[in-house]
RNA sequence: GGGUGAUUAGCUCAGUUGGGAGAGCAUCGCCCUUACAAGGCGAGGGUCACUGGUUCGAGCCCAGUAUCACCCA
């Protein structure tokens, strides 16, 4: 084995062959089953950070509950992402000077559908790159036929339970993308923009009322002027008019409470059919739907001839001018307002009324609530609930139509007179409807938003609406591991949808994890270009290489100096490979119950040089085991050292920890177990304890239980780590295993370590203890009085009791190894000891003599500072214990607690006086 | 405006029935000791944001304040 740890060495090695032998894929065992379903990424994207981090845990509890014993599936697959998609298609064509249009509908799918056969592999293969172990045979995409099958079922079931409706509403219009897109995907952000006063004159010549919009050019479509009831400035204007000014299109002034006084003028114009406010209050006054805009966000034929065909912009700037011209505008002033972007294409949403398709989402939120009130349904950690709450109790209808062309086609179609036909296929609504042959029927141009198939995944993957055995078995689902950022798009749909038709919850936890960011906590974004790839954390990237791919392909190319001259400061030498190991360890270690997980690369190095800690001590035991007897015999006799006991308690220890934090989804407390474990305490402890057996002559008894241990405790702690870090402990095990007497193809399949608590010697934890103390004692005055390491020390003992007497005679051999001593001796009468340092094991003195190697005043300062510690800690304790209240209301065990703590500081206070005492004199 | 979360060592973060303030990284000192210098052995470093309350006892529970972040309107 090589001295370094080199992940690349065996990470392909080890996936193919755990793919080509179908480990991944369940074993139709009576046992127990466990399921997720991955949340499918864009088909034709790659893997980020986030994903990267998902799927680490995601595979860490597949393969955590796989090796439990229990039934494993996790379903893989992707979605066919309609706009993201559909957007680097048509990028596509444009570089090429084409629009869709040129192509047709129909070619223009087929291209997408070449373009997803080209770049679909990309984000599964750098899946496997990250140690994913999910069912590969059954990957699904949601544009499959079983899964369109399964969307136009239950598009059909709704629509005929009148759940699905077709209507004139005003949606939010992406005038790029020429399509709605519901609520979700419009964020809101603060913009500078203007706050413009206008005047609108009476029609009776009485005067003018002013009006303030953000938005002048929505003048146009201007069917009222409101008022709050109650504003005594107004409320002799209610019932008149006011001519619009530019359009002469006579208006009423009307009343109603939504109007807030306060604001502006209070005087608001109303546009019923493009503001979402004023389509409600047009609703209930009967005003007149005008659309002004063109699916362009142009000025359409509604407007006075001057505007027409002016886009939204111009025209705004060109009424402006007009308005001032007439003398109407009354003042400009500057205004921060919240503009609506398309979360795709950054263009500014226009309310816009057109024809859509809704999901009445009432009836199906209400038990979407109630299992999660019920418990039927767990968030982790669970105050994600209120949020989920929150938004399901103020829940809107889905507006599920998108006007582009890659997607599930509605299915719905028309004939000539515009009647509405839905059927699951054109043949089975001319059957239903007895629309003969000769009737020409048009499919509904539309398709379905993304999130529609996705609300089906958990069960449409299992080959729903069918009865399948998979369905049966694997669903519900035992967990769902998501981002907060998708509980409405997602979660919540998935729950109303399963709920809806399969009867069941679709999983019966969600666990809830963080977003991952940069360093510094920015979310991670092309734009900014902090972006971390997991492939180059894995096989690192030199710095021109990193450079070229943040700055390559930039929607705004400007930043892309700016980004270059912060990726070489912030990477001078690249990034270094880590491996997949480490990075899985990292983002585990990371997991925490935050919502923000600041990727730090420290961290990444810290468990590489962990897996490199774990390569090392794996070559050493095996250098110590292969070849000798490591009693795989078991009537072989053996003999346990104290350190083969302690590791071996401490092994069961660790195991129920891990299991506990496993299970509760803390995988940072889990990685932390296992690190402190393995490096703490099998490496520095156990790993330096066994060298003086196996070094020095002891029995072949002794020395057998020492392999023993060393290999048993390394074996199965390799299988507890398997599920973070997959790839080190399969190459590790394949040469331990054996030698621990397992065989097994691989620890992929291998029993997760149970805790066998009557292995747990509590005597050996107690007395390897004060092993440590007396070890650590040493070192300190070593390392304090700088006395170099290589200097073997005599050490005096005095003030020993029955136990310390006993422990040393069992230890000496340990004690002398690891503290490098030269000789150790009891004093029968302490005050024969030479000037000497002092460590304090309990009441027991460990002493250096000073001759030659230790300096006085050293020592004096040493001891000060020690002196100090104890001083403080008791008065602190003094303090409590002097306390009548205290010792009247703790509990007794706290008190007697405390008492022992404070008998124990004040010996060894006066030991550390008196030895003070007798330096000073010297 | 409503809601949620955060505030602990220089940095990133743990701290789970309220009873010793911790880890990793970084820093400092010594050491190439035959698994590992991607290492070993030691050391320093915190008014747990602030104010008040409950309690014998508060990083933890309660109320309020400040700052920041996110979600919704």
């Amino acid at each position: 084995m090589d001295k370094h740890f080199d992940p690349n060495m065996i990470e392909t090695k080890w996936y193919q062959t755990w793919e080509k032998q179908g480990y991944f894929k369940p074993k139709n065992t009576d046992s127990a089953p466990y399921s997720i379903m991955i949340p499918p990424p864009n088909v034709t994207g790659s893997l980020h950070m986030g994903h990267a981090f998902q799927d680490t845990i995601m595979d860490t509890l597949i393969r955590y509950h796989r090796m439990k014993g229990e039934d494993t599936l996790w379903q893989p697959g992707t979605d066919h992402a309609g706009i993201a998609t559909q957007m680097v298609v048509e990028r596509q064509l444009a570089a090429q000077g084409l629009s869709r249009h040129d192509l047709g509908r129909d070619k223009f799918i087929e291209k997408i559908w070449e373009w997803k056969e080209e770049s679909g592999g990309t984000i599964t293969k750098q899946l496997r790159r990250m140690g994913a172990s999910p069912d590969w045979s059954r990957e699904r995409f949601t544009m499959d036929d079983g899964l369109s099958d399964a969307v136009k079922e239950v598009f059909v079931r709704l629509y005929e339970e009148d759940l699905i409706y077709r209507g004139k509403r005003l949606v939010n219009w992406d005038p790029v993308l020429h399509t709605a897109v519901s609520d979700l995907e419009v964020i809101s952000e603060e913009e500078q923009g203007n706050l413009w006063h206008m005047r609108y004159p009476l029609s009776d010549g009485s005067g003018h009322l002013v009006v303030a919009t953000t938005r002048p050019e929505t003048m146009l479509g201007d069917q009222a002027v409101a008022v709050h009831p109650e504003d005594e400035r107004y409320k002799n204007l209610v019932g008149k008019t006011i001519t619009l000014p530019l359009v002469g299109r006579e208006i009423p002034i009307i009343a109603d409470d939504y109007v807030d006084m306060e604001f502006g003028t209070g005087c608001v114009k109303i546009t019923p059919a493009h503001d979402f406010n004023d389509y409600e209050m047009g609703k209930r006054h009967n005003l007149p739907m005008l659309n002004i805009l063109t699916i362009n966000a142009a000025i359409n034929d509604e407007a006075p001839e001057k505007y027409r065909g002016l886009d939204r912009y111009e025209a705004r700037k060109q009424i402006v001018a007009d308005l001032e011209e007439i003398g109407l505008m009354e003042s400009i002033k500057p205004h921060t307002l919240m503009v609506p972007r398309g979360d795709r294409s950054h263009a500014v949403i226009e309310p816009f009324l057109t024809d859509q398709w809704y999901v009445a989402v009432e009836s199906l939120a209400k038990p979407a609530i109630d299992a999660v009130k019920n418990g039927d349904i767990e968030f982790v950690p669970k105050n994600w609930e209120n949020t989920y709450f929150e938004w399901m109790n103020n829940i809107q209808d889905w507006c599920i139509s998108r006007q582009i062309w890659w997607g599930h086609r509605i299915p719905a179609w028309y004939d000539a007179d515009g009647n509405l036909y839905v059927g699951r296929s054109e043949a089975e609504v001319r059957e239903k409807h007895q629309i003969s042959a000769d009737i020409e029927l048009t499919q509904d141009a539309d398709v379905l938003d993304t999130w529609f198939s996705s609300a089906l995944w958990t069960f449409s993957t299992l080959g729903w609406p069918d009865n399948t055995p998979e369905l049966a078995k694997f669903h519900p689902t035992s967990v769902l591991v998501t981002g907060f950022d998708i509980i409405f798009f997602w979660v919540a749909r998935m729950i109303m949808m399963a709920l809806k038709f399969t009867g069941e919850v679709p999983f019966k936890q969600v666990y809830v994890h963080g977003l991952v960011r940069d360093g510094e906590g920015q979310k991670m974004s092309k734009s900014k270009g902090n972006v971390l790839d997991p492939i180059d954390l894995i096989d690192g990237i030199d710095l021109e290489s990193l450079v070229g791919k943040r700055t390559y392909g930039m929607m705004q190319p400007e930043k892309a100096a700016k980004i270059e001259k912060a990726t070489r400061k912030q990477f001078a030498d690249g990034i270094p490979a880590y491996g997949t190991d480490a990075l899985r360890f990292t983002f585990a270690s990371l997991a925490s119950t935050g919502r923000d997980i600041r990727f730090d690369l420290n961290r990444a190095e810290g468990y590489r040089n962990f897996c490199n800690k774990l390569w090392n001590a794996t070559r050493y035991v095996l250098m110590n085991t292969e070849g000798y007897d490591t009693g795989v015999d078991e009537s072989a006799t053996i003999e346990l050292s104290l350190a083969d006991r302690w590791i071996v308690s401490r092994l069961q220890e660790v195991e129920s920890e891990v299991q506990k934090h496993l299970d509760s989804y803390r995988f940072d407390l889990a990685a932390n177990s296992l690190y402190e474990f393995t490096w703490n305490e099998y490496c520095d402890w156990y790993l330096e304890l066994c060298k003086p057996v196996l070094q020095k002559d002891s029995s072949e008894a002794a020395k057998r239980g020492t392999r023993r241990t060393l290999v048993r405790v390394l074996e199965a702690l390799l299988r507890l780590m398997h599920p973070i870090m997959p790839f080190i402990t399969e190459e590790a095990w394949q040469a331990v295993a054996p030698l621990a007497g397992k065989d097994g193809d691989t620890i992929m399949l291998q029993p997760y370590p149970q805790t066998d608590s009557s292995k747990i010697d509590s005597d050996a934890m107690a007395e390897l203890e004060w092993v440590k103390q007396f070890i650590v004692g040493v070192r300190k005055i070593r390392s304090e009085m700088d006395i170099a390491p290589s200097k073997a020390l005599p050490v005096l003992l005095a003030g020993l009791n029955d136990t310390d007497s006993q422990y040393l005679q069992n230890n000496r051999l340990y004690l002398s190894t690891l503290a490098k001593l030269e000789s150790i001796e009891i004093l029968a009468d302490e005050n024969q000891a030479p000037e000497s340092a002092v460590a304090l094991v309990g009441e027991m003195k460990v002493l250096i003599p000073m001759a030659g190697l230790i300096d006085k005043e050293a020592e004096l300062a040493r001891l000060e500072k020690e002196i100090g510690k104890l001083q403080g800690e008791i008065k602190r304790l003094g303090g409590k214990l002097n306390n009548e209240n205290f010792v009247a209301k703790a509990p007794p065990a706290v008190v007697e607690t405390e008492r022992k703590k404070l008998a124990d500081s004040q010996t060894a206070l006066s030991n550390l006086e008196v030895q003070y005492e007798k330096i000073r004199q010297l």
